[in-house]
DNA sequence: CTATCATCCTAACGATGTAAAGATACGGAG
DNA sequence: CTCCGTATCTTTACATCGTTAGGATGATAG
């Protein structure tokens, strides 16, 4: 009944399933969250048997793992598309990085240590691309900074844009419809500063 | 051979199996995460049997709620207790905030989305918790601050906080032995800002 | 055409959260 | 002091999960 090998999905040999497992995981991690991605509903949702995904991955928090390295060469990627250059002296980059974090909310979560089942293992191996992404930050503001100020600068800037991001995802601040302009106000903040006293 | 009932611990009816459990999940939870954090597990350290726990909780995740409100009060406290009144604007309160994190990175993590079985329904219960918390915040500022202003500095101040203590708990900042120093120096550049250009 | 190999499958194990249904001890009423 | 109701805890059981072991299938090279 079925043409023989026409199409690539349902052949025996799966076309590209860790490929195909991948992109299950990104759309189940947004539909449910990180704390339900599950080995079984992937097989599930590829139609394929739940141990065959141990040809391509090692582990569930494999898996984690490398969806996490998917997430962090995306949002470098769009870290270095912001317009350094702009009139404002981080908020490009601010602004960047909190619409990547809004883009994919789950994805974002699961980077930042939720959704790891060996936490010690899982999150360790995330450590140093979280530390690449940084770099990304830290080069970005090298040339509008004084040297010794840098540090400071840029671990102020991802504090700021990290809690931003993850209270916006998680819904706790309800901007609404005007969530940009919160955004900008926020950063815009941080590039002023506060009034020196009251 | 043991005295009859004078323990509270071994009697049959427990002394207070509600305490007990919570107790142990809370040590737990800094032990292994909040990933870890097992219903099984907890029965087997009190030393009662699983289903034994459905009768003071009704899930997994009411125990997480439960720990997050022990959360939300002792960090509210904690933030109370912060010197209002001090030198710096916002200093005490955010070095309260960051401090409390940094005492129960578990717990810390737990309260704010992680390790959560329904993430739609448990996180849902802890976001009023949330909100409480952030109006002792906000609260804080009122004082020292113009009202057209609050809105905007405090959601900066709590993203801030937010997003420097997840990075410290995470060890994602190798603050060292001078973890006080960085925070310090952070917090300093939040009340004056960036300069403003490079 | 055959043999090799990557790929996938079925079967099974231990552990988890949770649901019944039964046993035990405490505490008040007679 | 006795008895009984009720809260508390237990054993048993089920579905699901991540993972392992061993067998079958389809593609591919000689």
């Amino acid at each position: 009944m079925p043409s023989p090998a026409t199409r690539a999905d349902d052949r025996y040999h799966h076309g590209d399933l860790r490929k195909a497992l991948l992109n299950a995981a990104r759309t189940l991690l947004e539909e449910r969250g990180p704390a339900a991605l599950s080995l079984r509903e992937l097989a599930r949702r590829v139609g394929v048997s739940a141990p065959s995904v141990y040809h391509h991955f090692s582990s569930l928090d494999a898996i984690a793992v490398a969806l996490a390295e998917q997430g962090f060469t995306e949002l470098t990627e769009g870290l270095e598309a912001a317009p350094i250059h702009a009139e404002g002296q981080l908020a490009p980059t601010g602004h960047a990085y909190i619409a990547f974090a809004r883009a994919n909310p789950g994805l974002y979560r699961l980077m930042f240590g939720e959704g790891f089942r060996d936490a010690s293992k899982g999150s360790q191996a995330v450590h140093a691309l979280r530390e690449r992404a940084y770099e990304k930050v830290v080069a970005g503001l090298r040339t509008r900074l004084p040297a010794d100020e840098l540090p400071v600068a840029a671990l102020f800037l991802w504090s700021l844009a990290h809690g931003l991001a993850l209270l916006m995802i998680d819904r706790q601040v309800d901007a609404g419809a005007d969530a940009e302009a919160v955004i900008r106000s926020v950063l815009r903040l941080a590039g002023v500063g506060l009034p020196p006293s009251a």
